[in-house]
DNA sequence: AACCGGATCAACCGCCCGGTA
DNA sequence: TTACCGGGCGGTTGATCCGGT
């Protein structure tokens, strides 16, 4: 039978908007909201398909767009969910606040993608080149596919430290009556005083707080296949050599932190959006998470390129207290290494060696690659410490 | 100044999915 | 249950920009 097509194309124009074009548009959704984007284009006297429209206005006009350069912290964050998420970009940019997945994907085609491809990482993959070239090298096999297991375990913490700031800054925000006005508005029609049909899920509410991803709970998802899944049987992501225990750990660790203080009700700490009364200010779990993750992570700026290898995962389910942290900022140097601190051997000797090598070939490139990583791992860890969220949010 | 090639990004295309009659 | 519709998503294209020669 086929699909008609999703408008008359004959007479149609294609191609760049013109400011005429763009007024129209802006004039009509602010008036009547965007209702159905297909008879959009013949009530907005525009002869544009309604897809075309619906493209301009979410990637464009849209008024809560941010446009311009990405910060390393929203660099690191793409990298970091792409890793688990790969090229979902729909929902890598729900945890973009004001970037539309069009822009994180050009932005990614464009820079992160070739970044990476240069440090020696597949960015398909998020492996390291060496390991795709001769899997039977088992050093570096085994080191990459660390980086590749430590990359998905990495976004899974992301997810839930970013799961717990929306938590924060909801509960912070919510003033009850405001809370429910709130919740009333998500998932109903627009309020009457605004005619604006916004697309839908953007990540800020009225207060400005960020609002829960409406298509996408990483973290929600990655619990559910460990909750279902009998063990040996989740594939890739459980055929893990080491973390098995550390997500347990991580879990726990975020149920615990969150249950004592008494803001969790029921066992899922990341969706729990409810609970109203006794209210920590904005940002103490971050404290808490910030807490150990920086007494690990003090120093490590200093190791990771020096040659030691502090992300090797072997010990992270025998330290007790800050093995997650110290995992989690370890891998964050790892996957944000330059392609020296992507390398890895068993002794670290080897390691210092290719260094040297690579200094006399083209030191001022690793030298820039680490100068730029190590303002990243600045950023996180200056975030780290404050009350404000690590990342994801400006 | 002209040309060229790479980089960038807005826009398009086709497929997919959820809702609904 | 099924066919259709509307909208969303990811891949790709092509126009434009920009730096180098």
């Amino acid at each position: 039978m086929g699909r008609s097509p999703c408008c008359d194309k004959v007479g149609l124009k294609k191609g760049p908007w013109t400011s005429e074009e763009d007024q129209k548009l802006l004039a009509y959704i602010e008036k009547h909201g965007h209702g159905s984007w297909r008879a959009l284009p013949a009530k907005a006297g525009l002869q544009r398909c309604g897809k075309s429209c619906r493209l301009r206005w979410t990637n464009y006009l849209r008024p809560d767009i941010k446009r311009g350069e990405f910060s390393l912290q929203e660099e690191q964050t793409i990298i970091q969910l792409h890793a688990l998420l790969g090229n979902r970009w729909s929902a890598i940019a729900t945890h973009l606040p004001k970037r539309t997945d069009n822009e994180i994907k050009n932005y990614w085609n464009t820079h992160l993608k070739k970044r990476l491809a240069k440090m020696g990482i597949d960015p398909s993959t998020h492996k390291a080149k060496s390991e795709t070239l001769s899997s039977a090298d088992g050093g570096h096999s085994r080191s990459a596919a660390n980086l590749s297991h430590m990359a998905q375990w990495e976004s899974a913490r992301l997810e839930a430290e970013a799961r717990l700031v929306k938590e924060s800054k909801v509960r912070a925000g919510s003033n009850s009556a405001i809370l429910q006005q709130q919740q009333q508005q998500v998932g109903s029609s627009p309020p009457s005083s605004s005619n604006i049909q916004l697309p839908p899920a953007p990540l800020t509410d009225k207060l400005g707080g960020p609002m829960p991803p409406a298509s996408l709970d990483v973290l929600r998802a990655w619990q559910g296949v460990w909750a279902t899944k009998p063990a040996g049987t989740q594939g890739d992501m459980v055929d893990l050599e080491s973390p098995t225990s550390t997500l347990s750990f991580a879990e726990n660790r975020l149920l615990l932190m969150a249950a004592g203080a008494g803001h969790v009700e029921g066992s899922n700490a990341a969706t729990s959006h409810q609970g109203g009364g006794n209210l920590e200010p904005e940002g103490n779990e971050w404290k808490c998470l910030a807490k150990d993750r920086m007494e690990c992570f003090s120093g490590f700026s200093a190791e990771l390129f020096g040659g030691e290898a502090p992300w090797i995962p072997e010990p992270y389910t025998s330290q007790a207290g800050c093995s997650w942290a110290q995992f989690g900022s370890g891998f964050t140097g790892m996957l944000l290494g330059d392609a020296g601190g992507q390398r890895t051997s068993e002794t670290g000797v080897e390691e210092e060696e290719e260094e040297e090598e690579e200094e006399e070939e083209g030191a001022t490139e690793g030298e820039e690659n680490k100068n730029y990583w190590n303002s990243i791992l600045n950023s996180v860890n200056s975030s780290s410490s404050s009350n404000s969220p690590p990342m994801f949010y400006n």
